[in-house]
Order: structure tokens, then sequence, then C-alpha cells
DNA sequence: GCTTGACCTTCTAGCTAGTGGAACCTCTAT
DNA sequence: ATAGAGGTTCCACTAGCTAGAAGGTCAAGC
């Protein structure tokens, strides 16, 4: 299979799919003309990669989810442990979030959006706090 | 003021500050000796980028609330299109960041983490989508 | 046989919003 | 005079790609 097969069959882009090599994610062959030569293990890598990558996990995560699918010996504990910490990671950006949208979601109730220069976002922002 | 007395008064880091010169968002005057020289004006602005990073405003974004906040004549219509741009933003990356928790959360719960290697979290991410 | 177009290759540079570190200068106090 | 705490510039690095340039390869059509 070519770069543009793969492409398509896993939903990833070529470009991202050279990049995941670069990065040593993947290892395909190379054809007598210096082409990418998947095989179906390789797609089958960069789909959980692009599952993986849906779901939010980095790169680095990716790697060790990888290693741990490949891996026929492995606890599942050690997956349990990468999925939770990034679970965590996701709930503290959506407190994060949340707060953010909250604070903003006031503050552009409470402008009037018109032509007049007053407007209570700049006040908030504005807000003599350093001292 | 030198920086070190703007970082504290306006709680970002030096570094910060200085990018901050860099792409142009403040213009510190500068001392004989070279140092910069910063006026209560550069520490309000600075104060209001601290916020509006806080909030999430995008670097661009707080270009141009700076220019808003600074312009009299401004139309609060139009800080309010850029905070309503930024909450559809944030409203986006939350039901994006929902999703993820929902899957993984379900995942997680399904995983024994025990010693066994059985694991539904690498079983979804492994499913076989790609033909 | 030649050309066209689609595909492939590598390489460099850019994106966001800074952060870390090196090498060096300046000021203040002792 | 010197130490230490500040300040300066510049370069490299982070994550995860993406864009584009310059060029090689392949299959089809004339």
């Amino acid at each position: 299979m070519n770069i543009g097969e793969v492409s398509k069959r896993s939903g990833l882009p070529a470009k991202t799919i050279r990049y995941y090599e670069d990065i040593g994610l993947i290892r395909p062959h190379r054809s007598e003309n210096g082409y990418r030569a998947f095989g179906e293990n390789d797609l089958h890598k960069l789909a959980f990669l692009g599952r993986a990558r849906a779901l939010g996990f980095s790169i680095e995560d990716c790697r060790n989810l990888l290693t741990l699918y490949e891996d026929h010996t492995r606890a599942s504990a050690d997956v349990k442990d990468i999925a939770r910490h990034h679970l965590d990671r996701i709930d503290q950006k959506l407190t994060e979030l949340q707060e953010m949208r909250a604070t903003l979601a006031g503050l552009v109730s409470a402008c009037a959006g018109d032509n007049r220069p007053d407007c209570p976002i700049l006040a908030d922002l504005a807000a003599e706090s350093c001292h």
C-alpha cells in the first residue's frame, strides 16, 4: 500500500502519517522506488493512533499505548493508569473552560453591543487590580 | 519601573512581558542604560492582557481588544463580537472535551486494571474500522 | 516516444504562546 | 574591588502537525 491508500483507509492525512514515521510511531518498509510500503499492520497502528488522538491522548501517551497494545503480556492496570491520568487532565481542562465560560457569558450578556463605547467587557478586563 | 517590578505588579513573568513587547503589544521606553522603562500605562495594559489571556482570548484577540480599549470612540458591538466568537470557540471545545470525557470514563470504568492483559480500552482503540 | 497529471519523495519554515538557558552588561552594597 | 541581584539579547525548544517548494515516479493517452 502506498501512503495515499493508507491515508484514505486510516482517515489520517498523508502528512500526518509521514510525521508519525518521523517520530518513530510507525516504521513502514520502502519499495524499490523509495515509496513507503505499508502493510496491514501499519494500517492498524495508524487507525489505533487516530482513535487515541481523537480521544485526546498526547503523542507520548499514544506511544506508550501502542507499546502496551503490542505487548501481549501487558497488565491492563498500566493501560488504565494512562487513561485515568488523561481523564484527570481532561477534567481539569473542563473545569478551567467552564469557569472561563461562566465569566465570559456574564460579560457578554452584560454588554449592550451597540454603537456606544461603554462596555462592561473592557471594564472588567481593565479592572484596577495591579498595585 | 524596571521589568522586575512590572512583573511583580502585573503577575506576568518577565519573559512574557519581553515577548509581548516583541510582538508589539506594548512599547515601553528605554532608560539610558538600555533597561526597559515602564510607565503606569504599560502596567495597565499588561494587567489587561493578563486578564484577557486568563479568559482564554488569543493573542490576536488581545491585540484587538487592546486597540478597542484605547479607542474611546469604539462601538461596544465590536468588543462583544470578539467575546461572542471566543465564547463560541469555548463552547465548541467544551462539547468536544465532554464527548471525550464520556467515552474515556466509560472505558476506564470497564477496565479491570489488574495484572491481566485483557483491556477494553485497548480493544476499543484497536476496533476494526479501517477498510 | 512524449507529455500530462496524479502521486510520491525530502526539506524547510510556520503555526501558538510562550519558556529555558547562555553569554554578557549594570547597579547597589560591602 | 567584588559579589549578587538585577537587566539585556539571542537561540533553541515545546506539541502536533500543516504548507509549500523542488523534484522523482508511474500509468494513461496521443
